[in-house]
This record gives C-alpha cells, sequence and structure tokens, in this order.
DNA sequence: CGAGATTGCGTTACTTTATAACGTGTGCAA
DNA sequence: TTGCACACGTTATAAAGTAACGCAATCTCG
C-alpha cells in the first residue's frame, strides 16, 4: 500500500477543492490565488486553504516550494520516494519540474550521516530557465 | 581576488549593522528580529534590513533560508563556491550548519544539464536534528 | 568645476503570507 | 449517552516583504 496516494473519496469536500484548483494549474499557486480561485465555491478565509493544504502536503499530494511561499499538485512519475524531490522552477515561465533521483538522495543521506545529522525532510530548490523557455 | 569577500570597510554602516547582529548570532534571524536588535542603532522600518540584506547576499557574506524566511552569516569554511550550499538546520537548537560538496553541486549541475535547464541557483536545505541535539 | 547619474538612506503606507483563538457540527466508540 | 476526534467557519492579528516618495552624499565625465 502506497501511503501517499489517496483517493479522491478520501478527501474532504475542502480539501478535493484545493486539490482541484493544483491540479488545473500549471504553475504553483500561493494560497491566496487558491482562495481567490475558490471564493464561489463558499471559501472565505485563509484557514480554509491552508488547513486543506496542510492536510494535502501530509498525504503526499502537494508538495510547498519555499523559496516561492507556494504549492503544487505532485507531479511524480512515479508515487514512491518522497523523501528528496528535486524542483527545477522556471524564472521566465514559473513552470516547475519534479523529478527525483537517487544519486542526489543518496548523496543527501551520506553528507547527514557524516555529520551524525538527524534528517527528517529534504528540500532541494533550482531556480533557472526551463528549455522551452531558452528556446524564446 | 575573490568576489565575495568584503572587509568591513566596503560595508556601509547599516550593513555593518546588519551584519554585526548576524555574526554575533548563533542561529538565523529573520529581518524582523534583526530590526528588533537594532533599534538602539537608529533602525525604524524594515526596508534599512532589507536593504542592508539584498546587499550582504550579493556580497555572499550572508544567506538567505528559504525554508525558514531568515537569514545566516556565510560560515564557509573556505569562501569560494558558493555556488551549491547545504544547510543542515536543527529543528531543536535552531542551529545551522552550512557546508557545501562537490559530488552533490555536481549531481545538480548534471540534472539540470540533462533537463536542459539553464540553472541559476540552487537551494539545498536539511531539516532534522543535530549532533548534539540528538545527545541530550 | 559643474551637470547628471548613481547610491545609500529615511519614512509612510501598503501588500502578501500565515496563525491564534474561539465556537459549531458530525460521526464514532466506550 | 457521553466523550473524543476531526473538519469546518469566522474574526482578528501576526509576520514577512514591497512600493513610492524625497533627501543627501558621492562618483564621473565633459
Ligand atoms: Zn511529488
Ligand atoms: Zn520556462
Ligand atoms: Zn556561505
Ligand atoms: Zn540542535
Amino acid at each position: 500500500m502506497n501511503e501517499h496516494v489517496h483517493a479522491s473519496a478520501d478527501l474532504t469536500k475542502n480539501q478535493a477543492l484545493v486539490m482541484g484548483a493544483l491540479t488545473r494549474s500549471d504553475s504553483p499557486l500561493s494560497a491566496y490565488t487558491i482562495l481567490d480561485q475558490l471564493r464561489d465555491d463558499g471559501f472565505r478565509a485563509p484557514l480554509q486553504v491552508y488547513r486543506a493544504l496542510d492536510k494535502l502536503v501530509e498525504f503526499g499530494m502537494v508538495h510547498r516550494l519555499e523559496s516561492l511561499n507556494a504549492f503544487v499538485a505532485c507531479r511524480h512519475p512515479r508515487c514512491d520516494d518522497h523523501e528528496t524531490v528535486v524542483f527545477m522552477i522556471c524564472e521566465t515561465c514559473s513552470r516547475v519540474q519534479e523529478l527525483s533521483d537517487d544519486v542526489l538522495a543518496n548523496r543527501v543521506a551520506f553528507l547527514a550521516d557524516e555529520a551524525r545529522f538527524a534528517l527528517k525532510n529534504t528540500t532541494v530548490e533550482l531556480r533557472g530557465i526551463c528549455r522551452s523557455c531558452q528556446a524564446a
């Protein structure tokens, strides 16, 4: 059983609405942008969004981009290994590519180990220009 | 000439004050904490802090921790290679260890290259418990 | 030298991001 | 049925960051 796979049925109404907004978007959304998009669905206050986001992040269905204060739906090709994920954030089109890499993950684990650092969570965010934006 | 080494003489008064506050601290400081610490030195508004921080980050003397919305003085053992730096952030004592690692940096560069992503900036932040806090 | 540009600085007001605190309703289990 | 867990709604507030204005000191180059 894969712990971070949740059918829509598992989600509450608010969680499903927030998840829907993120899934529809092809770039990260701030909590307040989500709030604005969901006004017609009855959303009124930031907490409604933040509470749903907290759960979705906990489920592994959404990632928070620390350097952007924004959120993306998980687009992992394979849904395992959410330990060490790399985000490539395009500063031109603001689209985000998500990937996981064992070599990188292992190196991070090694460095932590070497420093006797009990690793709980890894953030890797790359800023730059994506392939298609370079063409232009 | 090493571009990010700046003698105190190079800094303006405000930059020196902010740098001093960060250097004295053994953990990251938010801009507003710095502001409070510098009230007696004449600081009144957030912008005074942010403007100094912008420059210090540009000089490479200060790093921004994205996952903390906070800032640390650079404590690089060797002052080169500010391209890819790893921060280990202790969630217990909130101290931060900074290190650079060529293997990790190369892997990041490789992944970016492979995706034809023009890499400008890399953020790697590890959350966990530091060595000395585990002992306790 | 002096006109124009650049840079740092100070202040007010403001925007964006995130939480605290309190109360409601629903389902479920002892 | 009573107690608990949990999602939800609302108001207010905290924390982080920026826009816009103007002033003064320092380059810089004709
Ligand atoms: Zn993912
Ligand atoms: Zn792009
Ligand atoms: Zn450094
Ligand atoms: Zn610690």
